[in-house]
DNA sequence: ATTAAATAGTTGATAAAATCAATTAAACAC
DNA sequence: GTGTTTAATTGATTTTATCAACTATTTAAT
């Protein structure tokens, strides 16, 4: 089995384990929602711009997931100070709740990851992964024309 | 950066790495498609049943897909020779030829990821991702009701 | 052998996620 | 001021996913 095999089959159980812990929890959110409302929680002036390089989306797909957690009253959206074109993003309560609760589930599926591990291997783990990621910074090498 | 958010980091990277290898040789193929190409390939009697289950999807994802690539020239389907309400699906020689060009960019990563790392790592991250995999194999611990 | 249950594949309807081009309005650069 | 860039949005479309209903066939039970 290649790494990269190994890698998606770990992320397809953690994306499985964590869909049932957010339904088992009745928590509305899908993880995608869930890592927007992340981001707006972590990112000082919260953006969409900046939510759309954090996540990794499309512009686009951000504005649009932007207007239907408005729409559930899970963000509001203020007028950015320095810039008229933006917006500042701001969760609600009922979102900082359902966030809270969601990052509860995170950070046990994430101790329960890392209980299978010492704390030197955990240590380890986190340099091979990261040599991994430098292999991959700079994508291809070229064999292209 | 807890080890779920480094995983999904490389396999964000690792991601848009195959893709744009794909997009770099004119491989018409969905990183999907090609799944199933391969599964198909390496499944003795392929069956949709069989894809539906290795590759995670539902079945009636997986008819469509199959319809797809059917219409495009890549698969043909056979009667099954032992339940007909089955078929078994066998690539075309086109799809042949894309699948070994695909499986050819494939290695190349992995070989680029693994070139990260030395044997003796190698060796130690699977055994690390192994795991790590045995904690989520029985999902949640239960503070569930 | 006949009926009931399970299975393989398909279809319908729909939702969610993603992509890309085009547009509007404000900001910036000159 | 004029032109260019940038932030967000909109439109149109595609891909991926989900779930229930349906058909034909197989399997199991009696």
């Amino acid at each position: 089995m290649s790494i990269h095999q190994q890698l998606f089959h770990i992320l397809d159980l953690y994306k499985i384990a964590l869909a049932q812990a957010f339904r088992s929890q009745q928590i509305a959110l899908s993880p995608l929602h869930y890592k927007v409302l992340h981001l707006i929680q972590s990112l000082d002036p919260a953006t969409p711009q900046l939510i759309a390089q954090h996540s990794g989306r499309d512009k686009a797909q951000v504005t649009r997931l932007l207007q239907d957690m408005e729409k559930q009253g899970l963000i509001e959206k203020q007028p950015h100070p320095h810039d008229k074109r933006s917006v500042c993003l701001a969760l609600t309560k009922r979102a900082v709740t359902l966030c809270t609760q969601a990052a509860l589930l995170v950070s046990q599926l994430d101790r329960q990851l890392s209980s299978q591990l010492t704390a030197d291997e955990q240590q380890q783990l986190h340099q091979l992964l990261q040599k991994l990621a430098q292999g991959l910074t700079c994508p291809l090498k070229a064999s292209s024309d």
